[in-house]
DNA sequence: CTGTTAGCGCATTCAT
DNA sequence: ATGAATGCGCTAACAG
């Protein structure tokens, strides 16, 4: 290894050249096409590279060669563990195609959203991934415009901006309300975070149970502790409480510790029902019912229709239901 | 606004120039130092943007300014819940100043680790925060030589690379030690997480104690269901076992749910002790004990530092002891 | 206050 | 298989 004096401007890929004994471009060939490049010269500029401690400029062959091998990622908060299986899966998925993630948190505010997504524009990233639809009409116009490969997740759409992988909320609640339906359950109530996605579960919910639902709204993130606060809210609506219908597992935990706090038995005195399967649901006493939606299987996915779509294949299905699954446990 | 067709170039300085009836440089200026621009200028420039629809690249101006306005964010794992907190708020308050973070994830690996870390040196980011201290050595003379700056955390060394922003997990185990001595507890069983954070906890925490303690090692990231299955392990190994120090309040409330669905009593029969402070901590029953640590404001100062190192500023205190603090709470 | 010139580091033409 | 020239889009330096 080398041993260069710690001020030493960083090496460029002329320097590379210069120590190998080649041009500039047979140097940049060695490293990024060695397809065309003789065995012995890419030997050489190897061992440059090695001598001088030679990093690539990304930004420099970027900006000429217009990857540049950045995605951006939006959420909106980063603690919202909803999606968090997603991005973990999509960061390591983008990274083993060469790929970095740019993070970007929207705090569920649609001008945030508007000014993040400009700015991530401008750092001409080769895809963009969204959580949720996009809010804003001039962001869509403008992403639309922009040309950048963008997958909206975790929602569906008939006219995503350009490609979707989600499923629909309506339907999860829709199916929820037909399952509390089949349990003959009366005195029903809802715990809900007040975003976008859970507003239309609810809806789903109160659809096909053909009536409204007395609802406890609680501000994102969700937590153990507002479950708990929801369930006190929700018993003073109504003593007689059966069932709450959760917008997440960690609500639905919260409600769960409250009942049992309160000597309620569950789901005898109450039945507890979640949304995502969180790692904790199933292993919780009693175990949580919820709905099962794979978020790995949605960054994957996402990562999947960026990456093919940068290398100029097809994209033959650029909308992708993954679907959900109600996953009965102990709490219903 | 415009109505461009879709297929469009994007719009460069160039164009909103002309269409400003101004230079390029001028243009530039009216948009990122408009101090020292008119205000007519400015007014016919930012009209031009809008007409244009430009969005600037920020490649091209982080190519010659050296100033990227990418900071690197480095994380074993985005689901280790345990560095969430510190991450959104390094996010946001990086966001505030103009900076977007990179994400890159190690799994724990050192190879691993080095190889993302020489990945984002080639992005050019004008800061590198890291959770935890950077472990290959080759990584660490790397990075000096880069110049850029770079923030450990979460951990507490004499000699960081640059920065540090952390605490001593010896300490921590040091001071758990010492409240189960107070305690008086003799059959004591620890559950952990085998990352190098975690065996410091627990050496600091044998060395205070002063003999080996028997330990459920689990993987990560751990979770509910494991801290269930190492109370399993725990009681086989010591039937008559008092107390479990755990190195995540999600082992931990495994271990309390594991012992209430044993019909022990918590604390009578088991006392048990995390580590994070989770926000579920304060509020399941019984209420778990625990240790806190400031995430958010970890995320905070390394923001802080990378920006005021950006500027130019001196940094007075390059390394930044948080600290922590025991939570007695009703497992203990 | 505004403009001209130069070049960041690299990869895409073309040529040999 | 290798090389020379050109420019990606922008900003730092210097002029005026």
């Amino acid at each position: 290894m080398n041993n260069m004096s710690p001020a030493t401007k960083a090496a460029t890929l002329h320097d590379v050249a210069k120590a190998a004994g080649v041009s500039l471009i047979t140097a940049s060939r060695a490293l990024s096409n060695p397809g065309v490049v003789s065995e012995k010269t890419i030997a050489k500029v190897r061992e440059a590279v090695d001598a001088t401690g030679y990093i690539p400029n990304l930004l420099a062959g970027g900006l000429k060669s217009k990857r540049s091998l950045m995605v951006a990622g939006i959420v909106p908060a980063l603690a919202v563990s909803q999606f968090l299986p997603t991005v973990q899966t999509l960061t390591g998925e983008l990274a083993a195609a060469g790929y970095q993630l740019i993070l970007g948190q929207t705090n569920y505010d649609a001008d945030v959203e508007e000014q993040v997504l400009n700015t991530m524009i401008g750092r001409q990233p080769d895809g963009i991934v969204v959580t949720g639809l996009v809010q804003s009409q001039k962001a869509r116009d403008r992403l639309r415009q922009s040309r950048i490969p963008v997958v909206e997740t975790w929602d569906l759409s008939e006219r995503p901006i350009d490609m979707l992988v989600g499923f629909s909320h309506i339907k999860v609640g829709g199916a929820l309300g037909g399952y509390f339906l089949g349990k003959g359950w009366k005195h029903i109530g809802i715990a809900s975070g007040d975003d976008h996605r859970a507003r239309m579960r609810r809806d789903g919910f109160e659809t096909t149970l053909g009536r409204k639902v007395p609802t406890a709204l609680v501000p994102a993130p969700s937590s153990l502790e507002l479950g708990r606060k929801a369930l006190g809210e929700l018993l003073e609506m109504d003593p007689k409480l059966q069932a709450v219908c959760c917008s997440s597992d960690q609500l639905a935990q919260g409600v769960l510790v409250e009942a049992l706090a309160r000597g309620l038995r569950v789901p005898q005195d109450l039945a507890i029902c979640g949304f995502g399967n969180a790692d904790f649901s199933a292993h919780t006493v009693p175990s949580i019912s919820t709905v099962h939606v794979d978020g790995p299987e949605i960054g994957r996915l996402a990562a999947r229709l960026i990456i093919d779509r940068c290398r100029g294949e097809a994209v033959s299905q650029p909308i992708v239901d993954v679907g959900f699954r109600l996953i009965e446990r102990q709490t219903t």
